[in-house]
DNA sequence: GCCGGATGTTGACAATGCCCACATGCTCCG
DNA sequence: CGGAGCATGTGGGCATTGTCAACATCCGGC
């Protein structure tokens, strides 16, 4: 048993993958729980390791939760890339927003993590790369359509709305149908 | 010693105001280490009470964070009635968005607390309460000048601009000026 | 003047983040 | 092939925190 195919940049271990799986636990604790229930006590458990395991892949709490910050960031990357994929130039930026909501509203715990300042970016370069390369589509949507003299204000514009829609469909505020019907 | 002033709705307690003091202690602490430095038991000790003193006030942390997330909205309400005050109708809306922007940034820490959804309005009816009345005066600002069919649509669209910016701005990922540029 | 309830205190318990010393089992080098 | 070195995992322990229960104190109304 846990023979588990380390798809991606960890390294194999001892006891499987537990790396991943850590943060496959953060991530369950995360969406059932919000931050406040992430522990690291806890995501050991559910990994079926002791309660000091976690501390040979994570140096802190915090930085468990960054990585959980990153996966997100990457998860919308994709997102964002994908929707960029489908659209042709004309209806691409409403695509992206679009995308852009639904990750906020499918996952809304991931994304509070990701947008909630508790992070420190500059303590985390995988976060902030991670982050930055997301950003990149989005802003390259906006330049090609708007290649203005005030192209950077604008693309500013459109990702502070879609920022903003996105942020009060996390906390409920809004309904996620109004937000999309004000992307036009 | 103790004869503090209840300049507002608490009653006057055994050892001068308590309630008041412990939110001023949490304002403290949230300011200078972020909702994770709110802790029940540091601002007992700030307010020279037990660590078990703020129970009499508090039924919870989560309450004392929402006492505190609710003066925010009080401030924030206060600050928009005061731009929109000084400002005549077609600059008002601007008004209000910058005013919304200061508020973000000269107390991010509160900022986040108030729309970082870890709060549950509908167990705190005060805090929806303060909310809802900040969110009027700005509503109304947007009607005034766009009285179209499309008003409610417009409104959002004003609110999540400015939310979106307000938090790009406390989370440090644009410059203060950059935002109030995407005012106009 | 005294009595009840509001306010504050002391003590305790479980959970958590983090540190230390120790155990285990790959991996690689001779 | 065998042992050394090191990454990985374990167990114990400490300070801090949120919360509960029992007890103390002090104010206002009878």
């Amino acid at each position: 048993m846990w023979a588990l195919s380390t798809s991606g940049g960890g390294a194999s271990y001892h006891h499987g993958d537990l790396r991943r799986g850590l943060i496959a636990a953060g991530q369950d604790l995360l969406r059932s729980g919000g931050v406040e229930a992430v522990s690291f006590r806890e995501a050991a458990r559910l990994a079926g390791v002791s309660h000091n395991a976690p501390y040979r892949h994570f140096p802190s709490r915090e930085a468990l939760l960054a990585a959980l910050a990153t996966e997100g960031f990457l998860a919308l990357h994709r997102a964002l890339d994908r929707a960029a994929g489908e659209a042709r130039p004309p209806d691409r930026l409403t695509a992206l927003g679009r995308a852009y909501l639904r990750f906020a509203e499918g996952d809304r715990a991931t994304f509070r993590l990701m947008f909630g300042g508790t992070l420190d970016r500059a303590a985390h370069p995988d976060l902030a790369e991670a982050s930055a390369a997301a950003f990149g589509t989005l802003r390259g949507a906006v330049a090609e359509r708007e290649p203005s003299a005030s192209a950077h204000r604008d693309a500013l514009r459109a990702w502070a709305l879609v920022h903003g829609l996105a942020h009060l469909v996390a906390d409920r505020q809004i309904e996620a149908a109004q937000a999309e019907a004000c992307l036009v």
